[in-house]
RNA sequence: GCGAUCGUAGCUCAGUUGGUUAGAGCGCCGGUUUGUGGUACCGGAGGUCGGGGGUUCAAGACCCCUCGAUCGCCCCA
């Protein structure tokens, strides 16, 4: 509880320790292993950027841009803004330093955005996500390869009960002709929508496919569909999508009126979402997408470059560690210095174990009847303990380890430093 | 931006229709069982009951305001 001249911290902002951020820095040591797997580079991007890098790539209208952006002026009367995503910045990264030369550009990284909303449950004003991105790759293998990684990377964490939902918003024609379809389709029943998608009909019409409220869901399933307004090109490349993730192994579901929430995105488009439920479900509260991306080929000319095809996706690390197990971390070995006699010399042994590549903790404060007991309750693999009594030293080793290798290994390391010290 | 629920020790919570010096468990500190021991027992520290105002002889409990948290809507990871 904040005693009353304590400083709070910021809403929205977390401050994650013990099994929470055992689970996150299980989720990102995860990532980084499989990203290598699959060769994608990492990258490391400024927290801000200019606002104009955001506004033009992600879309004036947009939710993120017109009301969710960290804002703020420079000394120099820039204005300046704390990324909300990671996809922006690394397209002016890409054009401001001239990676074409790498096309085809598989980068990956990971670290904190942020975003002026209401937190609740997996939502933060800060928050964190892991991303990856293929630049310069207009294939449909390359939306393939990077939905494999989710796919291995989802499965690596240990999480089930999640599918993939996979859609197309074809090319930039077979979108903007679908979207002035549902625009005419649901203008007809306005007034029988809810407020909310009443308001989307002139701001995002497509969002009203996937909205809550039962009003609406009575007209989305005779909607128009994407389907019939995908140009033979646009068509052509969700099948050679799809038939990839086949080949891959990577189980999908179609679903028709995902759409997602950017201006940037084209053809691929796709959230991981937890299956109705499923515990993944009930943990994650009404957050339900734990990694989303797609296509963005339009994207690169809004920041001024050259039509370049790239697709990418981003998990949030607060959603993935809410889903993943991890077991507490105990010490490989615990020293109890049961008498101050031995403190010096249970931090040299301490030091000396260290050296040879075992975690140690050292219990050498407090009562000296308890520092055993503390040891003890940190639940060593194995427990090393050192008195002094009646004038003489003495220092025992109780093991728990299941590794008959560490065991015996550790005993040998332990009698060699006694014989050193005499 | 809107709505609902909630705010008592470091943590999890009790606190009866308003009624004396606000409690428990865990944790922390100290001590006892002169001991191969995750035990048990004893003692201690720690609370402006989120903050402010009001009603009342009397407020942790009731009313108003405020701050914060949680969950949901919008939107999104």
């Amino acid at each position: 509880m904040a005693k009353g001249n304590t400083p709070q911290a910021i809403r929205g902002t977390q401050d994650i320790f013990g099994p929470e951020a055992e689970a996150f820095a299980f989720v990102v040591e995860t990532f980084e292993r499989v990203r290598k797997l699959y060769r994608f580079r990492r990258v490391e991007m400024p927290v801000f950027e200019k606002t104009e890098v955001f506004s033009r790539a992600i879309g004036e209208t947009t939710d993120v841009v017109s009301k969710e952006m960290y804002s703020f002026e420079d000394r120099g009367g820039d204005s300046l803004t704390l990324r909300p995503e990671f996809t922006a910045g690394i397209a002016r990264a890409y054009l401001s330093n001239g990676w074409q030369q790498h096309a085809p550009l598989k980068v990956a990284t990971h670290g904190p955005l942020f975003r002026y909303e209401r937190p609740q449950k997996g939502r933060y004003r800060q928050f964190h996500q892991i991303d990856a991105e293929i630049i310069g790759a207009g294939e449909p293998q390359a939306d393939v390869e990077l939905l494999a990684m989710a796919d291995q990377l989802l499965k690596e964490l240990g999480i089930e009960g999640v599918t993939l939902h996979l859609n197309t918003l074809g090319d930039g024609d077979s979108r903007e002709a679908w979207r002035a379809a549902l625009v005419e389709y649901f203008s007809a029943v306005k007034d029988e929508l809810s407020e909310d998608s009443q308001e989307r009909l002139e701001k995002n019409p497509l969002r009203i496919l996937d909205s809550k409220d039962r009003r609406d869901q009575k007209f989305v399933a005779d909607a128009p569909k994407i389907d019939a307004f995908l140009s033979d090109e646009a068509k052509a490349f969700f099948e050679a999508v799809t038939s990839g993730l086949d080949a891959a192994g990577v189980k999908w579901k179609r679903a028709e009126s995902l759409v997602r929430g950017l201006d940037y995105y084209r053809h691929t488009a796709f959230e991981f979402i937890p299956d109705e439920g499923s515990a993944a479900a009930d943990a994650l509260g009404s957050q339900s997408t734990i990694l989303g991306g797609g296509r963005y080929d339009g994207l690169m000319e809004s920041l001024g470059g050259a039509p370049t095809p790239a697709v990418g996706w981003a998990a949030g690390i607060e959603r993935l560690a809410m889903l993943v197990s991890v077991r507490p971390e105990v010490a490989e070995v615990a020293i109890a210095a049961e008498s101050d006699e031995r403190v010096g010399e249970a931090y040299e042994l301490a030091q000396h174990l260290r050296k040879e590549g075992l975690s140690v903790e050292v219990f050498a404060s407090g009562g000296k009847r308890k520092r055993y007991d503390k040891a003890r309750k940190s639940e060593p693999l194995n427990l090393i303990s050192m008195d002094f009594r009646d004038g003489e030293a003495s220092t025992n080793i109780a093991s728990d380890d299941t590794d008959d290798v560490r065991a015996s290994r550790l005993e040998r390391l332990v009698e060699e430093f006694r014989r050193a010290r005499k």
